[in-house]
DNA sequence: AAGTTACTAAACCGAACTGTCCAGTATTGT
DNA sequence: ACAATACTGGACAGTTCGGTTTAGTAACTT
């Protein structure tokens, strides 16, 4: 029942981690949920099924256990291997269309929301904490997208000045209005149908600023 | 000192008109820097310089006032006006900068961060306010700048299968990364000379994937 | 003048919340 | 065994807030 792998073995009875675990697992749920300042102590401490008390001893006070579970929200939040689309034979517009895929799911996801969200929300309580929710999330899917980019450049795909900015082109692009409107809370779900639809435009579009020439001869395609 | 213009005339002391009005801006100005839970009808009494029964008066519970606050807010939030630039005789790519430049202030605004923030901050309250403020914001810039989009296409400036959809598109690249960073928090001001290298990288994107081709031989800038 | 309503200032109520404290029990190292 | 620490459960202090009440004054209509 107990997990302790201390090497400093301290006297008296060491700290329960999985208590500790549970209790960040509740303060998750209930700040993406209720947001800060809808969720009590207590109410957290009831949903890990233990003592207001222990709450207070494992963090220390309401907002040290807010930016932990933020913290460990935005860690565990990694796509990682979206862009790993394996490029290499893979015709441009298919890849692209497979990353938009992933990525439009991603960040569509009522976790991404309610993080995303809750970010919004307690935009004053520390901009530490936004560097960090920007940093593991946004900054990194970017690096990774613009990265891609530029294999796809080098292998004579593309023809892009700025593939950062590019990058973000692309990213925003996908998310669209509708991303907007979900955290807003009006935007009712999409259908498939709409959300292929949006997908194709963006790549289209995208496709149609930054590919290269093959010739003059090659119907440009609208839609 | 009163200004009751009721035609109604009921008997005894009419409400003080402005004093309702006053209650209002210190509402709007108090919610949108504090938010709903950060913000007591005491505050808001004594930023009117009201007594807080005569906040209960006019308005009847917090609820309520919070809804007219956003209400009012969006209401005189309109720009209307953004996208009249003339376009007879404006070639399309100054046009598209001109409402570039003025779209990009305007969501960058300080104001409209803030009624952005509040709106996601309190998504789950009312979907109808979250209608309200879209339809008020986002949806009548969105038509205006459609109507804009049929007209160059009429006059042979555009090629666009879906100018609704384009329109979004266009809108959406300019916020950019950076209007989400300002609502997280993290958005630290953005130099002019990056402001206006964001707009022209997106007007020549849009331009690059809509405008009509003219011949061959033209050569296609690429940023 | 009389009746009706709006306003102020302040006290007040009940609920909720953060954070602490206490008494007692469980769990560890020495 | 003993000391030290982690837990539980509940009570508690101190605040804050939404909303109401009271008592008295001001403004308006007939």
């Amino acid at each position: 029942m107990n997990a302790s792998i201390d090497i400093k073995s301290l006297p008296g009875r060491p700290k329960d981690l999985e208590k500790r675990a549970s209790i960040l697992e509740a303060a998750k749920t209930l700040f993406l949920s209720r947001g800060f300042e809808g969720t009590s102590m207590d109410a957290v401490a009831a949903e890990a099924g233990v003592s207001k008390l222990t709450v207070y001893s494992h963090f220390g006070d309401k907002d040290t256990l807010f930016i932990a579970a933020v913290q460990s929200k935005c860690e565990r939040q990694l796509p990682e291997a979206m862009f790993d689309v394996s490029l290499r034979g893979t015709p441009i517009r298919k890849a692209l269309l497979a990353i938009a895929h992933a990525f439009h799911g991603l960040v569509h996801s009522p976790e991404a929301i309610a993080l995303h969200r809750m970010m919004v929300a307690n935009s004053g309580q520390s901009t530490h904490l936004a560097e960090l929710f920007y940093a593991a999330g946004p900054k990194r899917t970017l690096a990774s997208f613009e990265r891609f980019l530029r294999e796809a450049i080098a292998a004579g795909e593309l023809e892009i000045k700025e593939p950062a900015r590019a990058a973000g082109h692309f990213l925003v692009l996908l998310k669209g209005l509708h991303h907007m409107r979900q955290l807003v809370g009006c935007g009712g779900e999409m259908s498939d149908k709409e959300r292929d639809a949006h997908i194709k435009s963006t790549v289209d579009m995208f496709l149609r600023a930054y590919r290269v020439e093959r010739g003059q001869y090659l119907a440009r395609t609208r839609d």
